[in-house]
DNA sequence: ACATGATTTTC
DNA sequence: AAAATCATG
């Protein structure tokens, strides 16, 4: 078997769990790994927004950097390049005599143009590439229907999946690799290499997130068994302030540096060890929204990016930049819009009932162009996920699958529900500490200094 | 050079 | 579906 792999990382920032490499070390002889940076992902949105933001930056090389510290600790290495993915890979390929290219499939067109192109490149040097899907929960061909029947309706497809079909267990573990050529190694790129500058740390951020496998584990962990806290999750997680009302597993499933498959397989640990409710039955319900804005991207295609999203709704939207512009640095006037978007803004990080508020509020409340809001949550994001991103913004435009249509938050009904003592507008609203709590949650039209 | 229609792109 | 880009007479 003198079969030469390569192994392309991509949005799978893991050993743990890993198809494509498992595949490639059983099928192979000598494997190199390597991840890309391509340059098309660090460019500007049309917004002017980096389309990856300083957090997002941050939390990838960390990511890339702990995977390539792994690797090494096994005794292999991990190239790290700069550049378009499908071109160095077919570079590589050619210099030195890889037979053959791993790697996991993506769900949008960006990236499932560089699969195409990779896949053309290597064709010409007669290199086969083996490809696998390993981002979901649930694998896709185990779904109980095809792509194309794939419900509209949530629940529908919750039900018919949860009914029919099964998780896959995990991969294991590599234990040793190897490293095959005399091959320049690569440097991962700074930040300011990147062009971005290094985010300042909060005290009044949620948690500190740091990229990659081990740290994702180790949060699981803590999460689950060491603090306990999953027992409560359905009860907390809607919650605004500190690291133990959620999971805050979402940078390490975006970045896959944590398989979906080992979060299910933990709560079900859990499950059978200490207690199954509702609370335990919530995390997975929420990974299988995770999937569902994955297949859901794959029904519809480049249409979740269209104005209409992916219904095709006409609907005129506000192109009011100056409205655009308060949202986005926190000055509505609505505390508890503008307390999350500062949140966001300085952490990139916002709570999921936040989320949902300042999105309704982008939509509803201001009438923009919710295109506007997705691309800004795309570029400062630490989680960002194009297919939970797109899928979520559809929806609260009401041009998504959401049944029931146009739904409202109301900003001050949510504060008194969720931040009752003003607690959370206070942390990132300093100015106004002082106030009465019962009177900024009824304020709406604030003048910040 | 340019209007018009076709094609491509939309993160 | 709409906007942007491309092709062509």
């Amino acid at each position: 078997m003198a079969q030469r792999s390569l192994v392309w990382f991509r949005n799978d920032l893991r050993l743990h769990d890993h198809e494509a490499l498992t595949a490639a070390l059983a099928e192979s002889s000598d494997i190199l790994l390597l991840y890309c940076f391509d340059e098309r992902q660090f460019g500007k949105l049309p917004s002017g927004f980096p389309k990856t933001g300083k957090f997002r930056a941050k939390f990838l090389i960390e990511s890339v950097e702990h995977l390539r510290q792994a690797v090494r600790e096994r005794g292999g290495e991990l190239l790290v390049r700069m550049g378009k993915p499908e071109q160095i890979i077919a570079d590589l390929a050619g210099a030195l005599g890889i037979t053959s290219v791993y790697f996991h499939q993506e769900a949008t067109s960006e990236e499932q143009y560089v699969e195409s192109a990779l896949r053309q490149n290597l064709n010409a040097l007669g290199v086969r590439t083996r490809e696998f899907w390993g981002s979901t929960l649930y694998h896709k061909s185990d779904l109980p229907m095809s792509i194309e029947a794939l419900p509209d309706v949530f629940t529908n497809f919750r039900k018919q999946v949860e009914k029919h079909a099964q998780v896959r267990p995990l991969f294991p573990t590599p234990t040793r690799l190897k490293h095959f050529a005399d091959v320049e190694a690569g440097e991962v790129p700074t930040l300011q290499g990147l062009g971005l500058e290094e985010p300042q740390p909060d005290v009044r951020a949620v948690m500190t997130f740091k990229g990659g496998e081990s740290q994702g584990l180790q949060r699981l962990h803590e999460y689950i068994w060491q603090k306990d806290l999953l027992k409560t999750y359905k009860d907390t997680r809607n919650g605004l302030i500190g690291a133990d009302y959620s999971s805050k597993l979402s940078p390490w499933l975006a970045n896959g540096c944590l398989s979906p498959r080992k979060v299910y397989e933990e709560v079900k640990k859990y499950e059978a060890q200490r207690i199954a409710n509702d609370s335990t039955y919530w995390l997975i319900f929420e990974l299988l929204w995770r999937d569902y804005f994955r297949f859901i991207a794959l029904k519809y295609g480049n249409r979740i990016f269209h104005k209409f999203g992916i219904k095709g709704k006409p609907r005129e939207w506000s192109h009011d930049r100056e409205a655009f512009e308060r949202w986005v640095v926190g000055k509505t006037g609505q505390p508890f819009i503008d307390a999350n978007m500062r949140e966001l803004a300085a952490t990139g990080f916002m709570s999921n009932r936040g989320r949902q508020n300042v999105a309704s509020y982008l939509v509803h409340d201001l009438n923009v162009d919710w295109r506007w809001g997705a691309e800004y949550f795309e570029s400062v994001l630490i989680d960002y996920d194009v297919c939970s991103n797109y899928g979520n913004w559809n929806y609260v435009a009401g041009i998504g699958n959401d049944p029931r249509e146009d739904r409202y938050f109301n900003p001050k009904r949510q504060a008194a529900l969720y931040d009752p003592k003003a607690e959370f507008i206070k942390r990132w609203i300093p100015e106004l500490s002082s106030w009465d709590a019962k009177r900024l949650i009824e304020a709406d039209s604030l003048e910040y200094t």
